[in-house]
Parts: structure tokens; sequence; C-alpha cells
DNA sequence: CTGAAAGCGCTTACAG
DNA sequence: CTGAAAGCGCTTACAG
């Protein structure tokens, strides 16, 4: 009563031996169906079981069979649909294995990466799954490397999703094609015409940023269409940045016909500043972002953009995790980005002085 | 090298105490800074944690001290805006919590709700909550309270969220106050002048739909404006289930001026439907809905809905399953939405013939 | 087909 | 401040 007052008692599995009268080692075999079990004595410990609303205690079963429910996702933010594409893939690859997804939001900061791993490698989870673009921090990367590892020795598995492997960690990657994805894109506008067009990259430092810039840089190089240094402009993933950018662009009176965001949530923000700014798109200016979150299609106007099958990429990754599909030679396997073209981007107006 | 081939060999406690010359206890203590321990002995304690890259297993500590680190979710779509803004939520909380987010996904599925929250259970959950329109079925609710009071005997916690409390079971309910924020839209509508309004109403037998219908209906009946039977469609909470209903009411020659939809990824298909019919949105039909989606403002209108505080009702949620806020009288609190008035609503078209 | 027993890796009174 | 010991609630060889 004292040092227990307000401790829950749960019925344990001894209970409901005591009550179908058998040993424990039968209820468990009968609740695991792991060995054969006589018809009547299994009936009798499904009753006892029903009659006790007994639950089986997750963790006691974790520690003796050392297995684990868990599949742990860490993510920059699941309210991004970038993200919550990913991880209703995954959610949905987990709930066939019988498996729980733990969310793990580290708000973009890279340290708390590295606890929510450590966090999972104590929960024992039986999986990780790192989402999202990686920060190319050597120190960083050795550390979560090094928490990979740790990982893996515990019998845990890790499969990067949306960002490339982790040097001398033996876990597979499912990536992105954003660098022909980018280069789809920059090879479509300038066969429409477009000389000036502005990119806003994203933030600097991170695999997603940089992979799809180049493949746009390049591909406008090979054309020889110039990208002007001062139509470059990076900042965060977000509406916000995509915005205050374009606004930055307007107010320093650049001159540009087409703008390019490096994802979708930019070019939203985007659209917003240049309509404030009584610019049509896409007659005085092109807009188009990356992704083709589920929104895009409803956008004033809809956006062209570059889709990626991000559901399809967590469903992978979840796989490759769970074991269900074959790790591809050299341990990663990418999937291809495909321009979707609607109504947010058309030919440059032909009067000269671009979108004025 | 035969029954443990593979067996995945972790470091233990136990290796730490050796490593470290002490006993397991005084380990325990260090690592969980339980009980005093001299500063030379942690010193060795932790030098030896970390030679030993030692990492503590969860399973073992929650079976012996019965504690958990899990916060359970149920939602029915985690890629849904509406409800990854909650999870937001509660991921926050949870994170200040040291706590871990499991998200489980019934896709709407009733029974997927109780078996997800017995393996919750399984899990020893510190807690669990259970977001989104409640089913009105009363055998299914009769089960959830069942389980409901399981896992409160468990020593577990329960909150619901969105959805009314269950029914003698002692957990508390964060709802929205869904009637107001209806009837404050049909007021807006109404002194607007409009009184042929159509209306779709979500999935039947749901809460949600239930509660935000009614508050419609009254209003407009209070405002002695008929809601012609013929008007009223219901469908899913989705897109496509607002896009097929417009559609269908359109093909029926429905004579409309309003159209309201009970949340906005509706409203956002119902825009697309009459945009394709080449219907002016607000000029000839205004549309509304509900919710506020982060969305909504970039949407072709920006749409008129109602706001709801949904990262914030999952971040109460969060803390009142934390004990870290206090149940307030009745066990229910009720989260207040806000007419937010965007560009698709407007007086309806002065001459005759509805939006034709 | 079934049981007794050891063990999974921790924590926590209890005793010094 | 520290250790020996029991116990948390299961599973799983090992023996029948």
């Amino acid at each position: 009563m004292t040092s227990r007052q307000r401790a829950a008692t749960s019925v344990t599995l001894a209970d409901v031996a005591a009550r179908a009268g058998v040993s424990p080692a039968t209820v468990s075999r009968v609740l695991n169906d792991s060995y054969p079990v006589s018809a009547s004595t299994r009936d009798r410990v499904t009753r006892a079981v029903r009659e006790l609303k007994y639950v089986v205690n997750g963790h006691a079963r974790a520690l003796a069979a050392s297995t684990s429910m868990v599949v742990g996702v860490i993510v920059n933010d699941v309210s991004d649909p970038f993200f919550s594409q990913i991880v209703r893939g995954i959610q949905t690859e987990a709930a066939h294995d019988g498996k729980l997804v733990v969310i793990c939001n580290t708000e973009g900061e890279p340290a708390r990466e590295l606890s929510y791993l450590e966090l999972l490698r104590q929960q024992r989870a039986h999986s990780v799954l790192l989402t999202g673009a990686a920060v190319d921090d050597p120190v960083h990367l050795a550390e979560l490397a090094e928490q990979g590892r740790g990982l893996l020795a515990q019998g845990g598995r890790l499969v990067l999703c949306g960002r490339p492997r982790l040097p001398d960690v033996d876990a597979p990657a499912v990536t992105f094609a954003n660098h022909a994805g980018a280069s789809a894109l920059a090879r479509h506008l300038v066969e429409l015409g477009h000389r000036r067009i502005a990119y806003l990259t994203g933030p600097l430092g991170r695999t997603t940023t940089a992979e799809r810039f180049a493949g746009f840089r390049e591909q406008l190089a090979a054309a020889g269409v110039p990208l002007a240094p001062e139509l470059v402009l990076s900042g965060g993933f977000t509406r916000a940045a995509g915005y205050d950018n374009t606004r930055a662009l307007l107010a320093a009176g650049a001159e540009f016909t087409a703008l390019v965001t490096a994802n979708d949530a930019m070019a939203f923000g985007a659209l917003a500043a240049l309509r404030e700014h009584g610019i049509d798109v896409p007659d005085q200016v092109s807009v188009a972002g990356f992704d083709d979150l589920p929104f895009c299609v409803d956008s004033a106007p809809p956006l062209t953009t570059v889709r990626l099958p991000l559901t399809e990429a967590g469903a992978l990754a979840a796989r490759l995790a769970a074991g269900r599909e074959p790790v591809p030679f050299g341990g990663v396997v990418t999937l291809q980005g495909e321009l979707v073209v609607r109504r947010t981007v058309n030919r440059p107006p032909s009067q000269p002085g671009g979108q004025r």
C-alpha cells in the first residue's frame, strides 16, 4: 500500500498460466504459436487470456526474445508534405510487418539526428530510416556513421532515404535523381527561350541543395545560357524562404523571365510574392518547383515541377530495412524524377525588359 | 557459433561494471543519476561507458523500472495535413519530455484503431492520443472504451483529440468547436445574400461530419434560409470526394451560389471541378472550407475557411497526457475556430439563375 | 505435447 | 557512497 500505492498492476503470463492450469511456457507457446500445443490446452489458454484480458508485455518479450517491433524514422518535420508522404509509404510497409513506426522530428538540427539515433538504439529498434537531405559537414557525418555502425552491430538495420550512403557504413540508400530532374527542368526552360533565369537554391551545405543546383547549372552551361550570380539566392526549404527571396529579387530590381526554386514549398512562396507585385505567372515570369507535392495541382496557377516518387521511396526504404527487398548492387537505388508541366511555365515575354 | 551465429552481441551494463571495477548497481545509479555517487566512481563509470560505447537497453530498463518512453498517436493518415499538423504539435511536446512518438495510421478503418490500441498497450505506452473524428457506431465505441479502460488500468494515459470523450472512460478530450465554426461560416454567407447553398458533408456517421453539418444547418434555419436536400451530398474527407461531388452537383444541373465543404481538402477538389466547368470563384459561386490547412493561402483562389488550432490541439493533448496540463472540469477542453475570410467568397451574382 | 529452470539486461529496496 | 540479491515478465533450450 505504501511502496506501490498507485502502481498499476497488470495481469501477467503467470496469471494466465495459473488460471488455465498450465505452465507459463505453455502459455507462451500458444501466444506465439511457436510450438505444437494440443487443442484442448490451447483452448483453456485462450479462454484464460480472454477472461483475464491479458495483454503481453512487449518489453519483457523483446528482452527475452531480443526482437523489436519498432521502426524508427528520422525526419526534419512530419508536417512538411515532403516528409509526410515518405512517412506514409513507410507506415504502410511497417503495418504489413506488424511493426510500429516511431517518428523523430529533428527540425533540421543535425545534433538531433544523432540523439534520436541513440534513443532508437536504446529501444533496440528493428531498423531506422534516415530521411531528407544530409548536411555535408564531415564531422557530423562521421558521428552519424559511428552511430550507424553501432546500430548495425546491435543487430539493427539502417537505410538512408533521400540522401547518400554514409561513409563506411553497410547501409543501403534510396536516393532521388535530383541532378537529372533539375537538368530536365533547365532544358525545358531553355527550349522555351528563357535566358534570364533566377534560382533559389534552398539551404547551403545540404546534399539535395547541391545536387539540384548542380544539375540545373550544368544544363544551363551546356546550353550556353549564363546563370547570373545576382539571380541565385539561398535560404531554407520553406515557403517563407521562397517568398522572402523572391521579394528580395524584386526589390533589387532583378530582371528575369523565369524563376526556379529547389522545391515546391519555396515555389508557393515565390508565386505569392510575384502575385503581390502584380506580376503575372506565367505570362511575365515562369515559375517551377521540385518534388510535386500533392498540392501542386491546386496552387495558383498549378505548378510545373519535377515529380518525385516520395511515397514509393519510403515504402522501398522500409522494405529494404525489413529485408523484403534485395539490396541492389552498390547499395543504392536511385529513383528517377519526372518533369510535370502544368501552368506556371510559358515562353518568355517577347518585349525586352524581362518581367516588367 | 551454431546457436548464435548471427546473434548481435551488445555490451551490457555488466560489462561496463566490470570495466569500471564497480557493481552493476552503481553503474545504473550513475546512468540514471538517481543516487549520489562519488565523483571518482562516476568518472570511472562514464569513461567505461564511453570506451565500451555502451547503449542502455530500453526494454530491460522499461521492464525493471516499469517506465515507458513511447507516446502513441492514432491517426487516419499522417500524410493528411490535418493530422500531420496535430502530430507536429504532439511531437514537439513529446520531445520536451524525452518521449518517442509512435504513429499509427488507421487509414480510416475503425478496426485498426482497436488493433493499434492493443499494440500500444503491449508496448506499455506511456500514453496514447486518439485523434480525428470518431465513428459513432456504439459497438465500436464500446470496444474502444474497453481498450481504453485497459490502458488506464495498466497505468497508461489516454487523451482524445478532435473527438468526444469515450463513455465511462476517465480520459480527457481536446475538441474543436465545430458547431460554432460552421455556424459562423453559415452566417457569413447568409449576410452576403446567399440563399442557394450547397453543402458537402464528409463521411456519414462521424462526429466531425455531424457537428459541422448541424452547426451549418441550424444557423441557416435560424436565418430562415432553406437548405435544399438535393444540394447536400456526402462522401469522404478527401479532395477526390470534393471534386466528384461538385461534378455530380454540376452534372445534375443544381443551382447554387455558394458551396461549402466540411473540410479544406474537399474544397480544393471543389475549386478544381468548378474551374474545369468554367465557373468563376467567387464571382459566380462562392466556396468555403474548414480547418485552414497551411496551403489554403496558396490555392486558386485563396480559400475562405474556418481556422482550427491544429498544432496547438496536438500539443495540448500531449501535455494533458504528460500530466503537465491540469485536466479541465468535465474533462474536455474545446478549442474555438475562427472564420478566415480570403478570396473564395463573394456576394452572390445578382442576375437570376445562380452560377450559370 | 508439456514443464522446470535459466536467462534476457536492467532497477531498487535492503544492508552496510 | 556502494554492493549483493531479488525481481520485472517474458522465451527457449533442455528434459521428459
